[in-house]
DNA sequence: CGACACAATGAAAGCGCTTTCATAAACTCT
DNA sequence: AGAGTTTATGAAAGCGCTTTCATTGTGTCG
């Protein structure tokens, strides 16, 4: 039934080494030999065995990727471009997702290295610094959503704050004087620059009336409650700027119960320009990167790590794209 | 550096099998001897090798999850559902996507087999029930969005003809009788179906316009084609089914280009209730059913099929939710 | 042509577990 | 009390590969 390697060096009258060194190229062979060992491997229908290849050699050929929800429209899209990347250089992602919570996504770690994976891709991490330091020890690591330095660890993230500062631009430019910011949860390192970027773009206006920085969390749910605060508070404003898409979501869905009409009574920008975005009515304005891109290069990074390069940290463009979201300012 | 079962079972003062039975709980081991090595192990900070269990063991804990794309909204929701449920029960899933491939995907099912896995779910295949059946010899197999009996098979899939028909007959109910379908591709098998259910509602009058149902691709951009080709068309109707929802996102936008209204100037409603079509603009009526329980149940299914149980085929319901992309006939 | 480098290959020792199989110790019964 | 069970444990044989190490064969140089 099971075919293993010493059968196949027994059919093709050699030593299993030369199989194994065929198999992994590991080794100078004759051709002749190769291909007749080729050629038994094909007529047998032989595949090596994972395990006994992992136990003996201490190579997984498995990278383990953590995330926090492998249902969330942009981490999915980083999976994608982590899984793409990968399976071509041959190597099979291992996804698994920490749903937020330092002590599961260290239960997640743990499964990992007890898997003996050949590395590790933590994007957005909620592990202090000091935890993925300590974890890059033992593997290499590439992180996303922070920067970080050592010497087995690889990081990238997005210019947020120079996404968010020209977002801001965009509204300035027309016309729009009262902004509002639709905060992500400021834990995270990249909402807190999103907010910088926000601060940055308004100058001493920004902290004219704290009202129109209001928290969500990066959910679709919080950016309409959030939206429903901001409503309630009285102040006013004339656009919206969202930490993230998917808070622009809930942020449409309450301006639309409101009877507010997007963009002719309030322009709203979004940040990620998930795939959906562009569906949305009427379609987002809003501050794209490439989150598949984000999956490649942190893919790419992981295996100049593995190379012994020194890949450092890496800050991913970001571009605004403007839709039919955002309009010059109503007359009032 | 590493710590071996055979270095726990020094220090312990027992055989490296006494340890494994304490770790595997394969046979009785007097109380106060297991103790002593829990702790031994734990002191230690020992860790069993993954690659040398399966070696010896035969199994992996792993199962595979083929699914087509990762970051599409609905198998997004679908795998974790799978996660949840399986690492509860201390399984891990790899997750490996087709892309809609029928070679690219059997390529995956040899990845996993290669790897061991005890077990397959086979999120909406695109093989051959024969290729499928030909796989369940090999390793326990789930399979959703078909029906598929076999020794070591289990299947599961939505009550998709029953779906479709409520959203037809809550149209009619409205008063509409041009209905428009908008239906996925008919390779595959839930595609089918769904457009059963409308022609099954519309009775007779289902063939009274053939421009009526235009096929398209169950993505959003092809759903925003359909609505153009079928607005080309010419050919008067009231209301839209899109055959899910990522298809009546596109459709959303061809109307709002278009200048037509939702509902007022034309009904619709999709079909997954995916997660964000509450926050559509009108929040969308469609037929829901839960992405994440398929995915539980399926697990759940795998876990009876590897205790030696039959769970055979499960029809899941579905449920029409109504929320506000649907209203009566606009008067002519 | 003998000495030496180098290429090609095989034998065998693990990798860290699980799991028979055998054995010793502790009961049960009549 | 001795035969027959049952229970707890250890010794050792793998699981199917990779990888050193040793060996043979081939080519090169003076």
């Amino acid at each position: 039934m099971k075919v293993t390697l010493a059968q196949v060096a027994l059919e093709a009258g050699v030593s299993s080494s030369t199989v194994s060194r065929i198999l992994n190229g590991t080794a100078r062979v004759k051709p002749e030999k190769a291909e007749r060992v080729r050629q038994v491997i094909e007529r047998l229908g032989f595949r090596p065995d994972h395990a006994a290849r992992t136990l003996a050699g201490g190579r997984t050929s498995t990278v383990g990727v953590i995330t926090q929800f492998i249902d969330s429209p942009f981490y999915g899209e980083v999976l994608r471009g982590i899984e793409d990347t990968l399976r071509q250089a041959h190597y099979v992602p291992l996804f698994v997702s920490g749903h937020w919570d330092q002590k599961e996504e260290m239960a997640c770690v743990d499964l990992l290295l007890e898997r003996k994976v050949d590395g590790l891709i933590a994007v957005s991490s909620c592990l202090t610094d000091e935890a993925l330091a300590e974890i890059s020890e033992t593997v290499p690591l590439v992180v996303t959503g922070r920067r970080l330095k050592g010497p087995r660890i690889a990081s990238l993230d997005y210019d947020n704050i120079g996404g968010a500062r020209h977002a801001v631009e965009h509204l300035i430019g027309l016309g729009h004087r009262d902004i509002a910011f639709i905060s992500g949860p400021t834990s995270h390192a990249d909402a807190r620059e999103r907010l910088g970027g926000y601060m940055a773009a308004l100058g001493a206006k920004a902290h004219r009336d704290p009202r129109l920085i209001v928290d969500a969390d990066y959910q679709e749910q919080g950016g309409y409650e959030a939206t429903q605060r901001l409503l309630a508070s009285g102040v006013r404003f004339t656009a919206i700027l969202a930490a993230n898409d998917q808070m622009a979501f809930g942020v449409r869905l309450a301006l639309h119960e409101r009877g507010l009409r997007v963009p002719q009574d309030v322009s709203l920008v979004g940040f990620d320009d998930l795939y959906f975005s562009r569906y949305m009515t009427p379609p987002l304005t809003t501050v794209h990167h490439s989150a598949q891109d984000l999956g490649r290069l942190a893919s790419e990074a992981w295996m100049e790590l593995v190379q012994e390069a020194q890949p450092g940290h890496q800050l991913l463009p970001t571009e605004l794209v403007v839709r039919q979201s955002t309009g010059p300012t109503p007359e009032c």
